[in-house]
Parts: structure tokens; C-alpha cells; sequence
DNA sequence: ATTATCTATAGATCTATAGATAATGC
DNA sequence: ATTATCTATAGATCTATAGATAATGC
């Protein structure tokens, strides 16, 4: 028996992939929450339902449990979305859906700049990350053939991606003034006037 | 006499506003190195040349510095650019000098993330400098006539900034790959090419 | 007299390690 | 036998308050 709050209990055994899968999740929203720095384990402990020293049976610190974090999320957003963002199409349908999942979308925009700072343990995720995302979209563009003749992918690629992370923070502080998948909407037709326009 | 570094000193005693102009700058690069929560009061004031309690005498309170921190570096800011962002021009010439100074832009792009967690002493601030700006650069723009028929200054604003934040923080972790003031121009050149349709 | 600055310290954390115990699985 | 989980705790912080002291300014 063990004491939990005061009462006692049979002590709970969770199965071990479940209960990691328990910590990552709880993880998650607290570094949302409170950014990574800001966050204890024992505040993602508390919400995954177990002692901060139980969390690191499974995690051998915080830093590593935010890496897995990372990875697990980035593993999950890839397989529901099995082509990435190819064409414009599907990008307004991720924006619309990021819309309704403002938890998910903070804990990126929070992580990924807290990112730069000195030491972060992410710093290489993100820098990876983005540079992937570049590249892929980049070439996701290039054979969509969607561009206006001034626009290279090499260029377009940033430049979407920093549209949709600049929005992201400027919904996540006024979500009633920043309508995101409108104005991507706009920003995407600002492509296609341009792509109408002769060379 | 007191001991600093273990050395004796005669007591230096600065000129209060000198002093706290010295914190501010320290608070600002530390805040920028670490993010504002993973930054300790100690830290601003050995960069600062005095001890924590010494710093306190000057701001009750972290969170006070914090706020003034801002407060100091947006009134700097518009000082320096007496008319905002007007045109389109003054967007550029903002970029190139914001690429000269990245721990400036390391600053604003590390705390207005983190602004958006639970109960951050910057979140305020951030919500109102943003609706300020959208606000301030939609009517520029629509007094400019730079705009094409179909995008609104309303839409054109928040979508001009958020490319310039979106770009920092690509920039921030990738300043050998991504060009900021190309990309911001490469932006610009799109919004003339669709002005250049016909409505 | 005022105030800039320091030492001392309370009281709360926070991460991580050590070791005990109880539940599971062979 | 293994391992999931707990209690205990070391050792480092961190913010903020209290009160002493020394330099400045009237």
C-alpha cells in the first residue's frame, strides 16, 4: 500500500507504454503551458498522475523528456498527414485545423522560440526542423507549379512557414481579431494574382 | 569598505538613473539569452556589476523589471522611427538594421512567445503592442495606396507582420541560411506584382 | 537625512540520485 | 527476477524581505 494524497491505495502499475505515452502527453501541455524553462517535472508528474521520481523511471531527465516529446509529435503530425503540406490546398486545411487545437499549436510556438536561447536543449530539433520544412516545401512548390514567375520556391518556402508561425502567435494573444486560416487564405491569393501576372 | 569578488572595494555608488538604465540593458540580454523564466534576478544583476538585493533596490520586483524592460525598449523603438512603419521603403530599411542586431531580435522573439503562457507578466503587453501595430501599419498602408485590389489593409497588416516575426526566428536559428531583408523584399515585390493585376 | 548597496536569511522551489517496497511476469 | 513506483534527501537554486552600513546631498 502507498499513500496517494493523503490515502492510501493499491499501488497502481501502470503498463509501461501507456504510462509513457501518459508522461509525454501531460508533458506536452505543461511545456505549453509554461514553456519548457518554466515547467517542473513534478507539474507534468502531478498531471500524469505520479511522483516526479516516478517520471524519471521512464524519462532520465527533463531534458531528454522534452526531446522525446518533440520527436513523438513531429512523428505523429507526419503520419496524419502522409504528403506533408504539398500543394496550397492542403495548407489551408492544416490551418483550419491548427484553429481547433490552440494547446498544440501554442506548445510549438512557445518551444520553438524559446529554442534559440542559450543551451536550449531543442535548439538542434528546431534548427533541423525548420530546415526540413524548407526544404520540402520548397520542393513540394517547385512541382506544383503554383508559383508566380518572381517567386523562387527557395524563397516561397520560408516565407509561408513564417506566415503561418507569425500568425500562430498573433491568434494565440487575440484569437477574436486574428481570423489565421483567412488570412492565410489572403496570403495564398496574393500568390495566384501574382502568378496571372505576365513575367 | 564591502567585498566584491572577494576583493575590498570602496563602495562604488552610481547615479540612480545611470544605474538603472545599466539594469535595464543587462535585463534585456539576459531576458534574450534565457527567456524571462529561465532568467534569475542574480544573473541581470552580476551583469549589471551589483547583487540581486542591490537590483531589487531599484524594482520591486521581476516582474516589474521585466515590464519596464519592454516599456523602455518600445519607447527607444519608436523614437528612433519616428513615423512607424509608413511605406513599404521604411519596412526594408527596418529589416536590414533589425539584421544587424540579433540579440535585439533574439529578445522580442524569445518573450512575446513566451507572453502567451499562464500567467506571464509580459502578456498584456504583447496583446496590446500587436493590436497597436496591426492597427498602426493597416492605416499606413491604407493611406500609402501600396495595396492591390484584393487585399485589404486590415489583412495586409498582421500578415506584413507576421512574416517579419515568423522570418526572425527562422533567421534566429539559421542566420547562414535564411536571408531576412531578401525574403521581406521578395515579399514585397509579390504584393506590387498583384497590384499590377487588373481589380 | 536620505539612499544605494551590502550581508544574512526565510521559505520555496527544482533536478537528480539512492534505496526501499510492492506488483508483475517467467 | 524484474521493474514500476514510492519515500527520503542532497545540493543548487530562486525570489523577496529585513536590517546594517557607507556614501551622498542638504
Amino acid at each position: 500500500m502507498a499513500k496517494l494524497n493523503g490515502v492510501t491505495h493499491p499501488r497502481r502499475r501502470a503498463h509501461p507504454d501507456q504510462r509513457r505515452a501518459e508522461i509525454l502527453t501531460a508533458a506536452l501541455e505543461v511545456f505549453a503551458e509554461r514553456g519548457y524553462r518554466g515547467a517542473s517535472l513534478a507539474a507534468v508528474a502531478e498531471r500524469a498522475g505520479l511522483t516526479q521520481q516516478g517520471l524519471l523511471h521512464y524519462f532520465p531527465s527533463k531534458d531528454a523528456l522534452l526531446i522525446e516529446v518533440l520527436r513523438l509529435r513531429d512523428a505523429l503530425d507526419v503520419r496524419a498527414d502522409p504528403d506533408s503540406p504539398g500543394g496550397m490546398a492542403d495548407l489551408e486545411r492544416l490551418v483550419r485545423h491548427n484553429a481547433t487545437v490552440p494547446g498544440l499549436v501554442q506548445s510549438f510556438t512557445v518551444l520553438s522560440a524559446e529554442s534559440v536561447t542559450d543551451g536550449h536543449p531543442a535548439k538542434e530539433f528546431f534548427t533541423e526542423r525548420y530546415a526540413n520544412l524548407r526544404a520540402d516545401i520548397a520542393q513540394n512548390l517547385a512541382e506544383s507549379g503554383e508559383l508566380p514567375a518572381g517567386l523562387s520556391p527557395a524563397d516561397a518556402a520560408p516565407l509561408l512557414i513564417a506566415v503561418m508561425d507569425g500568425l500562430q502567435l498573433q491568434w494565440l494573444l487575440a484569437p477574436a481579431e486574428v481570423d489565421m486560416p483567412a488570412l492565410v487564405t489572403a496570403f495564398l491569393q496574393l500568390i495566384k494574382r501574382a502568378a496571372a501576372q505576365p513575367g
